[in-house]
DNA sequence: GAAATTTACTTGAGTACTCAATGGTTGTGG
DNA sequence: CCACAACCATTGAGTACTCAAGTAAATTTC
């Protein structure tokens, strides 16, 4: 029993870890929290760049608060902008600017060296980052959006 | 390289679902949210219940000022209760109350039971959980309080 | 066709931190 | 012995959300 709990606490501080080092580096080179990259990559995964909110806020793990709050400032900034529905005035879309795509594919680059830099290193054995992968998917850990694992 | 910055999405999406269970089921049964669990279990391990605040914000990964905000609350309800240092006017000790000592009991107990009820369950073949703690340790994530693994 | 229900989203208020600045204390070096 | 450096902790302000309440719109039910 106590092996499980020691496992969810590691899990919780190796996320902090993690995610402090890709707010650092996305902040640095690109102005973006890793929290942003998130979201901007949801955004450039879907068809046309864009998706309801409601479903970017399902996507992300997120409230739909959380979406408005998350969006606001890249609005602000010109990286996603808003648009109505034609039929439904409920539903608003996110969708990505040209200035957010850009943003976007150089914050890929950094995150996804980043990541190499965390997970493709000789103390990793083959195989062992896709088992880390597959147990975090069994934990509700999707991962990259696109056609699922 | 794609496989390494998906697998960084799911730490943190795997991240964020399990500490929003323990934060429903340690704050229904006993008003504690996960990170005040932490806290409180690192302090149940250091001797004698306490420990220099710095120290106690490198164990769990804090800065000064978070753990100055996270005890805070923790010291209004009784659990904890800060202790100056006889020698060092700079230095102040957090020390787990008597209450806190119970109520860490009891939320160790409910933590236990969850973090077995999402590691324990058939689809985990043994060793599967070790592998994934060597995983989560090796991206900085330090588990139980105690001596290391 | 209108009332009730559901859906989508925003907003006020709150939580859980970090950052930077600040102040007090202790230790070190000349 | 004093200036400077280092250590410890707090606080104001900020970030990144959630929760609950509220509003508007669409759908469903009778």
């Amino acid at each position: 029993m106590s092996e499980y709990l020691d496992t969810c606490l590691r899990l919780a501080r190796a996320q902090a870890v993690l995610v402090k080092r890709f707010d650092n580096q996305l902040g640095r080179l690109h102005g973006l929290s890793f929290a942003d990259f998130v979201l901007l990559q949801q955004l450039g995964s879907a068809p046309g760049g864009r998706m309801r909110r409601v479903d970017l806020a399902a996507a992300v793990g997120l409230t739909a608060s959380g979406v408005t709050r998350s969006l606001g400032p890249l609005e602000r900034i010109g990286l996603v902008e808003r648009e109505p529905d034609p039929r439904d005035a409920r539903v608003a879309y996110a969708a990505l600017t040209e200035a957010g795509r850009e943003r976007l594919q150089h914050a890929e680059k950094a995150a996804g060296q980043l990541a190499a830099s965390v997970l493709g290193g000789e103390e990793w054995a083959p195989g062992e980052v896709a088992s880390l992968a597959g147990y975090l998917a069994r934990l509700g850990g999707t991962g990259l959006p696109g056609p699922t694992a």
